[in-house]
Parts: structure tokens; sequence; C-alpha cells
DNA sequence: TTCCAGACTA
DNA sequence: TAGTCCGGAA
């Protein structure tokens, strides 16, 4: 049994994330995994890393599209995509945001999956990792929803703000923020509950969509503003980032 | 016009 | 580490 060492919890952090959560209660993050129950969990896996690779913290909608037309097209598995002209799934996941790079990762990742997992896709962070156009982010989340196995928290955009505004990560041995996401997850794992590590990436995605936005932040709408060291104090532009890298 | 999202490259 | 890829929101 492993015990994390959990000496250097964020003071309140509790109740931050129960403010959190009461502020997103209505907020619905679940995302689109409308085949969860008709494609067996082979194929299942593959749609979840497709739709994964295709999905957008910013641009739901337009990515909930762009995996429903590459569904209606018979294009959401492993052999179709494998198959498929690659001009053909540029235009069906247009207007994703880079759907010329996407659409070469997803018919690329494809041919893998198929030639080297028999159609599934890994089962590892470090395979994943492998796949063209997953990075730490995908490959966590999809450990998460397709295997059902949590290797480590999905740390993406919002959560890696969200962490550094409330000052509960900080670059080892420092108080300076983390540069990057990958440098916030191992912070954050350090101390979060593990029970909390699947819960956190939705919850603070909802939070980082609608109050605590990358640029001019909502600070007046948000419940628990005094428990964050950065409340009040982005007034302009994004710079909050750049002006921190000193 | 600037900024965002995540992976990748120079 | 900065720049690139994209369309769209602010």
């Amino acid at each position: 049994m492993l015990f994390i060492h959990v000496d250097e919890c964020p003071a309140n952090w509790e109740y931050v994330l129960e403010g959190i959560r009461k502020m997103s209660h209505s907020i619905d993050t679940s995302g689109d995994r409308e085949d969860d129950d008709i494609h067996p969990p082979k194929e299942r896996r593959f749609v979840v890393l497709a739709s994964t690779i295709l999905s957008s913290q910013t641009k739901e909608d337009i990515t909930r599209g762009a995996t429903r037309r590459l569904r209606q097209n018979g294009l959401l598995t492993a052999d179709a995509l494998n198959n498929a002209d690659e001009e053909t799934i540029r235009k069906l996941i247009y207007p994703v945001g880079f759907y010329i790079r996407k659409a070469s990762n997803l018919k690329k990742m494809a041919h893998i999956c198929l030639t080297k997992y028999g159609g599934d896709i890994p089962n590892t962070i470090e395979e994943l990792l492998s796949l063209p156009g997953v990075g730490p982010k995908i490959a966590h989340l999809v450990m998460i929803i397709g295997w059902n196995n949590v290797q480590g928290i999905c740390v993406d955009t919002h959560v890696h703000r969200i962490c550094n505004r409330l000052g509960w990560v900080s670059r080892s041995g420092t108080t300076q923020r983390t540069s990057i996401p990958e440098e916030t997850r191992k912070a954050l794992q350090q101390w979060l509950p593990r029970e909390e590590w699947v819960a956190i990436n939705p919850l603070l995605v909802g939070f980082g969509r609608t109050i605590c936005t990358a640029l001019r932040p909502r600070c007046g709408e948000c419940g628990v503003s005094k428990f964050c060291p950065s409340a009040f104090k982005e007034t302009s532009s994004s710079s909050y980032f750049r002006s921190n890298k000193s």
C-alpha cells in the first residue's frame, strides 16, 4: 500500500473544492459519451481515444459535433479511420481547432491501434504517449475513461491555471508557480487525496470555463475568492502568466 | 487584434 | 523555450 505524504496540503483546500462544487453543480461537463452502451469495450475505448484527441476544452459543442459527424459517416472505428481519405476526415471534423493536424493524427493513430493493438487502444500511459497527437493530458484522461484506471490527474489548461491561481502548486522547493501542466500534475498529486484525482478535472474545467476564466476571471461571482491569493488581481488581458514569469 | 486549447518541433 | 497549427470569442 502506497501512502502519499500529505503534510503540504494548502490551507482550506477542502472548503475551496466544496465551494467550486456548489458553483458548478448546474454545469454538465460529462462530455459526449453517448455511445457508452452501444459499443463493446474495445470499440468503445477507441471512440474514447478518438473523441478525446478531437476534443477542446473551449469548444465543446464544435468538437462534439465533429465526433458526431465522424460517427454518422461510420468513421469512428480504427479500421474505418485507417482506410479513410484524410481530406474526408478533415471535412468532417472541421472547424475543430488544428483540424488538419488532428485529421492526420487520427489516421496515423488508427493505423497503429489496428496493427499493433488489434484495433484496441494501448493500456499504459507510456504506450498512449507514443501515439501521434497524444500528450499527457489526453493519455491520463483516456486511461481514466477508457480503462477505468487512474494513473494520474488529468491536468489541462484549466486545472493548470486554477491550481496556480489558488496557490495549490509550485515548482519543487520554491514558491514559484509551475510553468507547464505536467509540472502542475506532479505537484498536485503530491498532496491531493487520490479519491479526488478523477473529479478534479471536470470540476475545474467547468469552473474555468464559466468563472475562473483565463482572461478577465469573474472574481466577483466566485464563491471562494476569499480563499484565493490571486482574486481581483488580474484586471486586464492575460498578462498574469507573463507577468509572473520573472 | 489578441488570446485560447494541446501536442509537437526547432 | 518559443513558435506553430486553427477558428472563433472577446
